[in-house]
DNA sequence: CCATCACCTCCTCTTACATCA
DNA sequence: GTTGATGTAAGAGGAGGTGAT
């Protein structure tokens, strides 16, 4: 039921002709300031509002309900402002942290790989200091085939996760470069929160377009 | 206690007109 | 002077609350 003629307010309906006159600027004042002290008026404050201003309270009323109407919407617009700024920043910040992943990916690979050759050319040396003295058995240093080793070198167990990459490393004995060493341990480090495993982390899924 | 009705207020959408570029 | 966009007062109708019967 809508707020017809006659209905809470004792003034008469508008004419057509009266339909579209715009209100006073000290009217628009009065009813400006009433709205910001409350966006919703009391039947007596609203019979008051009108009688000051010279309005039937019929007109105060959708005023009222105009005005709150356009507040709404305005609120809502800036909202969404807020939320696709928000979302803009969120974006910028997850294709940085995306380019990195793909670059810690890449040097991880090559560290991998890295890894491997020099565990080739371990068992090489090896398996020659074995022929050229037969007669001597020994155990290795470290049992590292199973990563059973607690080591405080991440490497370790990272690879040993359910990964693609290599699984069997050797220790510090290996003959891994300094420098590539250096760089498997910062590598590594950032990269192993980053598994593409079957269950795969959220951001894979994020859509990179609006 | 409950169902029904009348009345009221609010909301949303729409209309009619005014104003401005 | 005309026209399209925009703003605004008010109409129309639905939803929900409330008090009386």
């Amino acid at each position: 039921m809508g707020e017809r003629c006659g209905g809470e307010e004792e003034g008469e309906c508008c004419s057509k002709g009266d339909r579209t006159r715009r209100f006073s600027e000290g009217q628009i004042r009065s009813l400006e300031s009433a709205f910001e002290a409350q966006t919703k008026l009391e039947a007596r404050q609203k019979q008051q509002l009108a009688r000051e201003i010279g309005l039937q309270p019929r007109q105060v009323a959708i005023w009222f309900q105009n005005k709150r109407a356009r507040w709404r919407s305005k609120q809502l617009d800036g909202e969404y402002r807020a939320l696709r700024a928000d979302y803009h920043a969120l974006l910028s910040h997850f294709d940085s942290l995306n380019k990195e992943k793909q670059l810690l990916l890449k040097q991880r690979q090559a560290l991998a790989d890295l890894l491997d050759k020099s565990e080739k050319n371990d068992r090489d040396a090896a398996s020659k200091e074995e022929r050229s003295r037969p007669s001597v058995k020994e155990e290795p240093d470290l049992e590292f085939a199973g990563c059973t080793e607690e080591e405080d070198d991440k490497t370790l167990s990272y690879f040993c996760e359910d990964e693609p990459g290599p699984r069997a490393v050797q220790p510090a004995t290996a003959s891994l470069p300094s420098s590539a060493e250096k760089q498997l341990h910062s590598a590594t480090g950032r990269a192993a929160a980053q598994t593409p495993s079957s269950n795969s982390p959220w951001w894979e899924f994020w859509p990179l377009s609006e």
